[in-house]
DNA sequence: CTCCGACGATTACGTTTGTAAACTGAATGC
DNA sequence: GCATTCAGTTTACAAACGTAATCGTCGGAG
């Protein structure tokens, strides 16, 4: 019970866990104290913990390695848009029952959008239509 | 460290849970034993399992319990519509640094809009013209 | 050549989550 | 009345998470 498919990478990502990813999605290749640099005062964290969450992100195989010099460059395996993509239709799919319009009229009736969300929403309509 | 705040139902409910909510907002009270034939093949889940999220659900305060003689019906204490304003409000902040816009774009662009989607949508946004 | 400091690796530890068995008290059939 | 049954409560326990301290090692400053 140790070794864990380590090919395919549908392993969760959890909150912290996507700060990480976060900052290495801005910039990569980085090193674990670039990491802090960008993430450890707006999340109240130390250096330890980054290292952790970095190991932990190598181990589900969302980051890659490749060594320079003594120390890891981080750069990830996955792309955002699809961690954007699985994460959203998670959501869509356990709260809206799959159909994005009913996403769509909750944020629209709880005011959620604001004139350029929709003026821009209009236009990607517009565009769609072509 | 055993009282925590019961009144202010900012709780987190885990997915878990959220299950069991979904059913008590279809039909509500319920009994622990008509929630359990609700949700229990869907989810492979047996009888304590659900009884132990309808506790952790009072304890968090997101269900509240009427005596019915010697079992209890609960019945949700938020709104099914302020969980998903909640819930959709993390996503967008979290992806799209809290603009819905993108994430409308993202949803378009990955296919997971269907036409009668984008009609509604449509439908949605001249009402909002109006 | 030796010691220090910087890294990654290992270990830690409390909490939350998922999933459920054991316990306890009350209602109910005989 | 007493045993069975059935509801809720308590306890369990492993995995995931958040957060971090400690260990071991390697390269660079003296």
């Amino acid at each position: 019970m140790s070794e864990r498919d380590e090919s395919l990478s549908a392993e969760r990502i959890s909150e912290a866990e996507h700060a990480v990813m976060e900052a290495l999605w801005e910039k990569s290749p980085q090193t674990a104290a670039e990491v802090c640099d960008n993430v450890c005062d707006r999340r109240g964290w130390s250096i330890p913990t980054v290292k952790t969450l970095l190991s932990r992100l190598v181990a589900k195989g969302a980051l890659a390695t490749e060594p320079q010099g003594r120390r890891f460059l981080y750069t990830p395996t996955i792309e955002r848009a699809a961690y954007v993509g699985t994460e959203s239709r998670r959501l869509v799919d356990r709260l809206f029952g799959g159909r994005a319009a009913p996403l769509f009229a909750h944020l629209a009736e709880s005011e959620a959008l604001s004139a350029e969300d929709i003026a821009e929403i209009e236009r990607l309509l517009a565009e769609m239509k072509k």
